[in-house]
DNA sequence: AGACACGTAACAAAATATGTTTCATGATCC
DNA sequence: GGATCATGAAACATATTTTGTTACGTGTCT
């Protein structure tokens, strides 16, 4: 069971995003994420056609907030990445023609709908400007750590 | 995004068992979900450890259940196969140095597990006596189709 | 013009679920 | 007791998918 780690990846970079001053090149980025610029290009595509962030070219160019972090939830992030399926569980195979596998199905089914829509639910009610809250929580008691 | 298939493949062989008279053989089984009979024994090993089912070696032998439907819960099932995450979208690495990340990360595992709770809840409170009950409800329909 | 940075496609590598083969162990039938 | 049947388990092969990488094209700024 691979899982997708993208979101918690973009979302790294969103708030890393949000404190730049100025455009973040996709190597700045990716050196954040310990992977390749291209890895964060094709991540940051689905972003950028949904209006989240912009992307410059040429000299002095690189990613930017299209919205303030308050202005993006998680789920705007997920339908972003494409709204894949949030589960690792699933059917064997659709349209089953046995009948047992049918009743188990859509059984199956019904039930990870009714959790992937609390999920987006919650998804939906968090921004990343709460998330940007937490960092700077965490921030404030490293310091005090260090004292 | 793979989805792990083993839920939806050992329930519907629970409700044939049950509807099988004596014991059914790897090979039987594995004939209803298109697959190998060693397939069949990998995902059932760990139901017989959880004595959900038993089996027998030898002639006459094969797979049998250990209660009936109604006393086995999809969690029951679920559990039983190692209770692997149900999610395919988790974080990009455990502990990292980056504060940011650690937000992130708290913050997504949190609402993850809430819903992972919902869905084990809803799946402690599905019997497979409740699928077989279904499947009998399309079994009927199914006859007075052909009317 | 030259350097910079994204856009895209094609390719390579790594991980993993699934399928397959093989042999060992135990149970039943004759 | 030997033959047959079926599970148990390990080793190996295959297929799919994610992630990483390379290469080249396009646009932008100095």
């Amino acid at each position: 069971m691979p899982s997708d780690s993208r979101l918690s990846r973009v979302l790294h970079l969103l708030i890393h995003l949000d404190r730049h001053a100025g455009a973040a090149t996709s190597e700045l980025l990716a050196g954040m994420l310990s992977t390749n610029p291209v890895v964060v290009r094709r991540m940051m595509a689905g972003l950028r056609e949904a209006g989240l962030v912009v992307s410059e070219r040429g000299h002095g160019g690189g990613w930017m907030l299209a919205r303030s972090l308050a202005e993006i939830t998680l789920l705007d992030v997920h339908q972003a990445l494409g709204a894949p399926s949030p589960f690792a569980i699933g059917i064997a195979r659709d349209d089953p023609r046995c009948l047992v596998e049918q009743a188990v199905n859509t059984r199956l089914s019904d039930t990870l709908r009714e959790a992937e829509a609390l999920l987006l639910e919650r998804f939906g009610a968090i921004s990343l400007g709460d998330l940007a809250a937490d960092f700077d929580c965490r921030m404030a008691q490293h310091r005090s750590h260090l004292l």
